[in-house]
DNA sequence: TAGACATATGATAAAGTTATCATATAGATT
DNA sequence: AATCTATATGATAACTTTATCATATGTCTA
């Protein structure tokens, strides 16, 4: 593999990487997963979401690594991957925080 | 503001700042920019980019806080907000590096 | 100040992403 | 086995994002 597709490669995951976070649904389910692990009908109660969207992008987030998947009977919990997720969702807050106003306002990467 | 209105704008914060990185041509101009200050026609050279493309996601990542430009002449040189974005950017290669297979195969967030 | 070079920006068509609907599967309960 | 409850999945219309084109602005040099 030549340096230039290696470079193309490494940006490729980096991009889908952050593809996964980069969603409102998924994000909000990350973001009650840190609490504690939940079945797809508790996340459909807290978020208000439909089930099928809510289990679309678990299929997302559980593809990608981002959470692991449990069967207990009828029910499947969905937990937070704890060794590589959880460390990285704590590390955004400050420059987040600092460039918060821009974040909202940029004109490419819009709030609808 | 309410609990819930807060975790809302949190989360939106957090979308807005992953959906920045997730574009291959922003990508693409931040590896660039870790190793060193690139004005926009080296970047497009390097890159192939198209200019106008360029400089549309420059601004993108101007105004989030990603990079910085200083004025020199005619040529404008953008680097890399080094307090903030460089240690993030230094910090999924575990997470990437472990599921890669599975973030190239997502149904969800493809690669084209 | 004219023109040459570097960069920025508005509009929009094309491409990509998402939620939703309809339906399928799978385990539990009667 | 029939039914109920929980979850998964395929298809697609609606929405969002992107690259591109055309053009504008800004700065330097003759």
């Amino acid at each position: 593999m030549s340096k230039l597709q290696q470079v193309y490669r490494m940006d490729n995951l980096h991009r889908l990487f952050f593809k996964a976070f980069s969603n409102q649904t998924r994000l909000e389910i990350i973001q009650l997963l840190r609490k504690k692990p939940l079945t797809v009908t508790e996340i459909c109660e807290k978020t208000g979401f439909e089930q099928s969207r809510v289990s679309h992008n678990l299929r997302c987030l559980e593809h990608c690594g981002f959470v692991k998947v449990t069967a207990n009977g009828n029910f499947r919990e969905y937990s937070l991957d704890g060794e590589t997720i959880i460390p990285i969702v704590n590390l955004f807050e400050k420059h987040i925080q600092r460039y918060k106003e821009r974040l909202e306002n940029c004109e490419i990467i819009k709030d609808e």
